[in-house]
RNA sequence: GCCGGGGUGGCCGAGUGGUUAGGCGGCGGGCUGCAGACCCGCCGAGAUGGGUUCAAAUCCCAUCCCCGGCUCCA
């Protein structure tokens, strides 16, 4: 069984297959930069990140195109809220956008084309719509004219005639039609424009994802992804723009996530409830941030509150532990019937993690495989206190390659062992020393009291079969 | 008004007509000098009302509730 996805164009899910052999392009709506990038915008780049990671690991060649927004209505009104230039919003948040990215571990894609530096591509879109007839010049706008293109709403299931029923838009009197989308907006006063055969002005928004993903993708490609609010209008006019322009197909799947929601509710502006990636990062690891973010399928929606990113850290929590007890073991070079039965059990629980990446992407059954590899780990490391290096290193590997370069969560591991300071940790490594030999003397009363305290500071003492081994409390 | 998603055990969260999701939590047991970590067992469910079926959380109908798109939005 090969990988299957649910394809919105069409709302089902379907077999997965590139359109060239073993190589799969995806386009993923890149952010508008006027502002931090919130967790919500997190949840769709990192679930982009991880189809990216998931296609590489069954072994395409993936290119992942995403794009920057940097010419828009709300740069122009931060730039003139701030008095800043428009190049430099664009500049300090899409800096700010790629330095979130790396935090959380998403990998940069491939190619990350901005909108002013394809103004030229995009009027020769525009150009071609216009001689094709699907769009039409009043004053200095141009217009897509929606009625010329006979699959419109074929992606969101809107109907033209809904559409205008519902249109909560005014109305604008140049446009033909009321669901009419402006290709191209003639310049009003204070705004950027560039010249174009219509007069100065500045492209709309649907027509640069639609141009730059044909220019760096190709006229059809494989994958387009984004939050599901982009379904309607943005990507049904990219649609538009680029099937009309083509007469071929634009993306062949089309892949959207579900919400992130903050306290049960959308996270806008207005509610005031709006979590940015750094602030969140401020509070929670990048891995506790990433892994309760994929804790729940893409397609479900997913409550951003204390309770469940605590339980996603505890969860982590526990694999790391299990990984950490497997490192400690001393390597031998027999293998017994134990390295047998542990290797049987982790090759079966990785068939599983493949098996619920396989079946659109479903991380939370992907995660239960992880943890059948945790408890299969924990139990062998109750028995043994040595492994097979040969099995040592396959278990590993394989837990190392699925939560770190599928999920893209880095194991963090031994490091939290120590703090910053080498006189504290000698410090440590003094009292416990010390602790260590009023055990022997079985003084088990002094030592339950430097273990409290210690705990108090902020140490986490444990006494096992290998020794004693101390970390710091998780932040 | 038109379109879409959902309601699962104390909590998070999957599968999907019959056989264990998983994790957290609680309880009991094991291992420990004790604690922790870990292992084992148990607890507990599918909004409501009907229907189809040998069998439904899963299919159908109705009802209630929640969320979203139709406007910038991941």
């Amino acid at each position: 069984m090969g990988l299957r996805v649910f394809n919105t164009l069409g709302m089902r899910k379907e077999e997965f297959v590139p359109l060239r052999d073993g190589e799969v392009r995806i386009y993923v709506c890149g952010p508008t930069v006027y502002d931090f990038i919130h967790i919500g915008n997190a949840r769709a780049f990192i679930f982009a990140d991880i189809v990216r990671r998931y296609l590489e690991y069954r072994g395409f060649n993936v290119i992942l195109v995403s794009n920057i927004t940097d010419v828009d209505d709300k740069i122009i009104r931060r730039s003139q809220e701030t008095g800043l230039s428009m190049q430099r919003i664009s500049e300090i948040y899409s800096d700010a956008y790629f330095e979130d990215l790396d935090a959380l571990n998403v990998r940069r894609p491939n190619v990350s084309p901005r909108a002013t530096q394809h103004i030229s591509e995009m009027i020769e879109v525009i150009q071609n719509l216009i001689e094709k007839g699907f769009a039409y010049q009043v004053d200095g706008d141009v217009y897509f004219d929606v009625l010329k293109f006979e699959d419109y709403g074929k992606l969101s299931g809107n109907k033209l005639e809904a559409l205008e029923m519902g249109a909560r838009i005014e109305v604008n009197p140049k446009k033909r039609n009321p669901a009419d989308f402006a290709l191209w907006k003639s310049r009003k006063e204070g705004e950027p424009a560039w010249y174009s055969p219509w007069g100065w002005g500045r492209p709309g928004w649907h027509i640069e994802c639609s141009t730059m993903a044909m220019k760096y993708l190709g006229e059809t490609f494989d994958i387009h992804m984004g939050g599901k609010d982009l379904i309607f209008p943005h990507h049904e006019n990219e649609i538009a723009q680029a099937e009309s322009l083509t007469g071929k197909p634009f993306a062949r799947y089309w892949l959207h996530n579900e919400w992130l929601t903050v306290g049960g509710q959308k996270m806008s502006k207005s509610l005031g409830n709006i979590i940015t990636v750094r602030d969140a990062l401020k509070i929670y690891s990048p891995q506790v941030l990433r892994f309760f973010l994929i804790s729940a399928h893409y397609r479900s929606p997913l409550d951003f509150n204390k309770e469940s990113i605590e339980q996603a850290k505890i969860n982590l929590e526990k694999i790391f532990n299990a990984i950490e007890r497997l490192l400690s073991l001393k390597e031998r070079s027999e293998r017994g019937e134990d390295e047998e039965f542990l290797l049987a059990q982790v090759r079966e629980a990785k068939k599983r993690f493949e098996e619920a990446m396989d079946d659109d992407f479903n991380t939370p059954l992907a995660i239960a495989a992880i943890f059948d590899m945790v408890r299969a780990v924990n139990t062998y490391v109750n028995r043994n206190g040595e492994i097979e290096a040969a099995t040592k290193s396959e278990v590993y590997e394989t837990i190392r390659v699925l939560l770190e370069d599928v999920l893209g969560i880095k194991i963090e591991v031994g490091k939290r062992e120590k703090t910053r300071s080498d006189i504290i940790n000698s410090l440590v490594e003094l009292i416990l020393e010390v602790r260590q030999e009023m055990r022997r003397r079985k003084e088990w009363e002094i030592s339950d009291k430097i273990r409290e305290r210690l705990q108090m500071l902020g140490f986490i003492i444990e006494d096992t079969p290998q020794g004693t081994k101390w970390r710091l409390k998780e932040t």
